[in-house]
RNA sequence: GGGAGAGUUCCCGAGUGGCCAAAGGGGGCAGACUGUAAAUCUGUUGUCAGUGACUUCGGUGGUUCGAAUCCACCCUCUCCCA
């Protein structure tokens, strides 16, 4: 089984432009292909790490890839699939997501030796003359087009600005450039990206008459068809100061029964036999193939030993015991007690563990809060100093968040 | 440039002088049931020292005892015409 057969397999693939072409090219790593990724955030999130998996599987494989950090692109937008404006980042700001998606970047991919390449589309773009720009590329592309595209398609009834528009012609040029520059025959990206992607290889067509190919990875979507990897606080990032490994690891240790398969096959790098035996798991023993899921992708990202760590303490934590190794914690001081104690309120303000009193009260008031095992029913009850006298004090909020507290 | 319409709480969306911290839905949070799942049911969902006070209906002023609601100006967006 080629490379190209088991990305099939394990449902990346959303569209090729020629499949039997790309097919050849991929299977004798003849591929150099670059995979474009705009700084929206100084993190990059789990969306990202499908594709920096595919980018990985496919050198793996021999082919040579270009991670693309939109330096220049992120100063336009992509519109594709929104219904609103993305907000405009100050130059600075993109400057530093660009070198924060580059550090992360450079953990996953092996870019020693020339095997892989990183190059910032500011080195291009910024330059660019806006007549020149309009008589080099601008007949190749046609607005009838543009205007049918699938993805803006929310933003023809809400509206699209002229800038946001641009953002295929940006995209497309980059693919055009780097052929030139590096012999990039092929790009990848997400679903989304369908349209602007279509866009370079027409315009590598038009210019220069030669091919160029494109494909499309799914996008990680939930039994629901709703977007994986977001929360309600956000997405889950990589960056373990933005997401924490233990965080992370409950993320898929709690993803549907419905979705564990699919999850393991398009991110983790297990061999897709094994994935296949755990597919027949039926009821609570999914348990362990989410397990499984969760460790795999924390050992991805964070190592083995968070991994290790997180497992641990997540077994602990719903087996019983209390493991409070790798807990989150708050440290207090003594000012945040008055006459030796605290209010159960200003605990759990002090942990963020919630974002008002208000909330508070009515979290105590439907029994969503434990101290040290004991259901907290009073909101005005106090944890005294003494609770603290072994170190720390373990505050449950709901069934599955845990803290720790410590003087 | 001319004309028409819209902007409400996390989101959608009612409300058109006091009974409005604002219907309904979605989402979130918590509880029950479970497998740290889903579905379902229940409660809850502006802030605070909670029988009360304070802030919120695009912005700024105004009318009024009283404004999300009326008036003026401004901003943003959509649609039609050029």
């Amino acid at each position: 089984m080629g490379v190209y057969e088991e990305l099939v397999a394990r449902g990346l693939i959303a569209q090729v432009t020629d499949e039997k072409e790309i097919r050849e090219l991929v299977n004798s790593g003849k591929a150099v292909f670059y995979i474009g990724f705009d700084p929206t955030a100084d993190s990059l999130h789990v969306g990202h790490f499908m594709a920096l998996c595919l980018m990985k599987r496919l050198q793996l494989a021999g082919n040579k890839p270009i991670a693309l950090v939109g330096g220049g692109t992120g100063m336009i937008g992509d519109p594709s699939g929104r219904t609103d404006m993305r907000q405009m980042m100050t130059k600075e700001t993109i400057e530093h997501n660009c070198e924060c998606f580059k550090k992360q970047m450079s953990k996953f991919i092996d870019f020693s030796d020339g095997k892989a390449m990183m190059v910032n589309n500011a080195d291009w773009l910024l330059d660019l003359n806006y007549v020149e720009l309009l008589r080099e590329v601008g007949a190749c592309f046609s607005v009838n087009n543009m205007l049918r595209a699938e993805c803006y398609k929310q933003r023809m009834e809400k509206g699209l600005s002229f800038l946001e528009f641009n953002y295929m012609i940006m995209q497309s040029y980059d693919f055009y450039a780097l052929y030139q520059k590096y012999g990039c025959n092929m790009q990848f990206g997400g679903d989304d990206q369908w349209s602007n992607m279509l866009g370079g290889t027409e315009l590598i067509r038009r210019k220069l008459g030669k091919d160029a190919y494109a494909m499309t990875i799914n996008l990680l979507l939930n039994s629901e068809g709703k977007k994986m990897g977001k929360t309600q606080k956000g997405a889950v990032w990589l960056d373990a100061n933005k997401t924490t490994p233990f965080e992370f690891y409950q993320y898929w240790r709690n993803v549907d029964d419905t979705d564990v398969i699919k999850c393991l096959k398009m991110l983790t790098f297990l061999p897709l036999d094994e994935i296949e035996k755990m597919a027949a798991w039926e009821g609570s023993e999914l348990n362990k193939a989410k397990e499984i899921l969760a460790f795999e992708l924390t050992k991805m990202i964070h190592g083995e030993d968070e991994a290790n760590k997180a497992q641990e303490g997540a077994r602990a934590l719903f087996g019983g015991g209390a493991n409070t190794e790798n807990m989150p914690t708050t440290e207090l001081s003594d000012d945040d007690f008055t006459d030796g104690g605290i209010t159960i309120l200003d605990l759990l303000l002090k942990c963020k563990l919630i974002p008002s009193k208000g909330e508070g009260k009515r979290l105590i008031q439907q029994g969503g809060v434990s101290v040290d095992d004991e259901k907290v029913t009073d909101m005005f009850h106090k944890v005294e100093k003494a609770a603290f006298e072994k170190g720390h004090v373990i505050i449950k909020k709901g069934k599955k968040v845990f803290h720790k507290a410590v003087l």
